[in-house]
DNA sequence: AATGAATGAGCGTTCATTCAT
DNA sequence: GATGAATGAACGCTCATTCAT
């Protein structure tokens, strides 16, 4: 993905927006600190002193990129599993959802998520916290339900950690014109909680 | 420098071992970017000038603790699974291994190693991958096998990538002193490959 | 905006001698050069960009200050020493009214007016010198006559900064609620002209 | 004063010596917001980095520079009042000694100790005002001596204000060229305090 | 007049690296 | 080998001033 999409989609109008896809992709390809504001600056067409008109600081820059995805992909998910009848469906919805804020639309600012976690200060790190906690809650829910119904005896606590890795990971190594796509990706992940069925 | 222990066993008394110990530790826990030279050698008890006797540069450095370890736990996975006689087994050892590298005695160089990638030069990545491609084949084989035999459908490859997120994920969240423990999880992570077995 | 007097009464309500007045008690507090053109805005209750309507530049703003308060206390002292018929009370009139002028009423813009006296550019400090020697002629005439009629035997040119010295300096020290009245204090420094009278 | 004088004698050789000459040259000419870290370094003859090998901020600088001026005048005043036998000559001692410190050899640094005052941090102020009690105690000694011998009725503490208000302010109008030499101008200010002798 | 986003030169400070000792 | 002062390019950020609206 050379081609800039945005952070959001709609949002990629404004200076902010323009701004805070600019950085994610930076921010992503080099890190937070090797990314130069001046950088930022010239991606987005701007001259390094107006950024700090949209902006206070660069790590402010950096959590609201944080802040973008992970409300956005908390309501991706909300919206992917109210579709869904059956716990297992949701919990594959979910699947679905992370790996395509992983691999698909949000993939810079997912990647700058994890990566740049710690060049944010305590505060901002807690903020981020309780919004990342809300999304956890949407996966912790449905994997509560699936243990209850006996579909995997592991800890849902732990089942989630193992499934958090799993999609964080493919940063690593997935691409779209691989041997596998995202849709059967998901299902292999999702084998991987309730086992591979028969049939 | 405080109890921590020493990369590599038999190297903590020499000035290259302590000053790679003190870089990991340091580069883990700030990154390398915020880690400074000073830093280094203020941890390895010399002068920041004396530092450049012993590598030619910081990055230098940052790929000496990931050449180390990437070797010292391909030899790690060999003896460990050189003692077992099932493909089932080997697995077992090898994740049980590569956790004991990510939670246990070369974490800081671990997590260095995935989180700092990008802090080498295209060059020093090429050497890296070729010393972690040894590393993999380890996996692959054992995997192979085990597909072979039906243990699991899904790609070898993959499962491969599933299994090292896992891993690697483990360093977000796990405590020794947690509800769950290294053999445990090693044996959960397990049975994301082969299913879990009825008993 | 507080319940700051206004630098010259009369004036507050105008624009400019909202900013004025803002101005001089920003610059006072923070000097010239800590003070930013946003905040004198801000406490204008304008805009940055139309502070550029009444001004054409920050240092504009201070020589502004600067000449008003000179003229304004040129204006008080001829007053002040109109009423009074020997030179010793003149004298004391002309020591009353620079204390009015530095520890009262216009003490923002008087402070202002020594501190950051080279933050003016030279051409301006020529022009602010030249209303600065009328007002230094209504001292030195009647130091010259009250040296003439034998009241003191030093230099009046010497005397007067002296003088200025002791008056300037109050603003160091002085308080009103302190052991000592702006009245008592005036007339302790007329005696360190003419000497302390025997009563 | 255009040749460099250092700051105190003995000191300018050393590159610390020649560091706080230089600023304090600088930052009596232009004021210490005005003078930037690049313009000391150059007339240190050093590069701007260097200069904070030196010192931690800027601000050290003017910390520095205030402090051994007061250090140094206060040892000034009492060898100068060493070698008096009356409270009358120890008070011209002390005149004399702060003309010398203020037109004299360390004016640039006295000028900076009373104009960039509020450039210090709070913490820094607290910590050069009890320097500045132990010079100004010995002022006040003296004063309360003559005080108490009938010498002047005025307070001793208010005296020394106003005689403060007097030294200082010759940096305004003093020239070594004038019509008064500074041993003149010493027994002038004398005199505010003890009144003109007859004879 | 008023606005406020944009400018861009310049600030204090950092730090990997060098090198005379 | 070891030192640590010196280097100088680069950093994040500031702010007086401009100007299209």
């Amino acid at each position: 993905m050379t081609e800039q999409a945005p952070l959001i989609h709609g949002m990629e109008d404004s200076p902010r927006g323009k701004l805070l896809s600019a950085a994610a992709r930076l921010f992503r390809q080099h890190g937070f600190d090797r990314t130069t504001v001046r950088a930022i600056a010239r991606e987005t067409g701007i001259q390094s002193g107006s950024l700090f008109h949209h902006f206070d600081s660069k790590e402010d820059i950096l959590f609201a990129v944080m802040e973008e995805v992970i409300r956005f992909n908390t309501q991706r998910l909300r919206d992917l599993m109210a579709a869904e009848s059956t716990a297992e469906r949701r919990l594959l919805a979910l699947i679905r959802g992370e790996l395509q804020s992983i691999v698909g639309d949000t993939s810079e600012a997912m990647i700058v998520l994890v990566q740049e976690w710690r060049c944010l200060s305590p505060d901002r790190q807690q903020q981020a916290l309780a919004l990342r906690d809300i999304y956890e809650q949407l996966w912790l829910d449905v994997l509560t339900e699936l243990h209850q119904q006996g579909a995997f005896r592991a800890d849902p606590f732990i089942m989630r950690r193992l499934l958090n890795g799993m999609t964080s990971w493919t940063t690593n190594w997935f691409h779209h014109e691989g041997s596998v796509d995202m849709e059967e990706l998901a299902r292999i992940m999702l084998e991987r909680v309730i086992g591979e069925q028969r049939g």
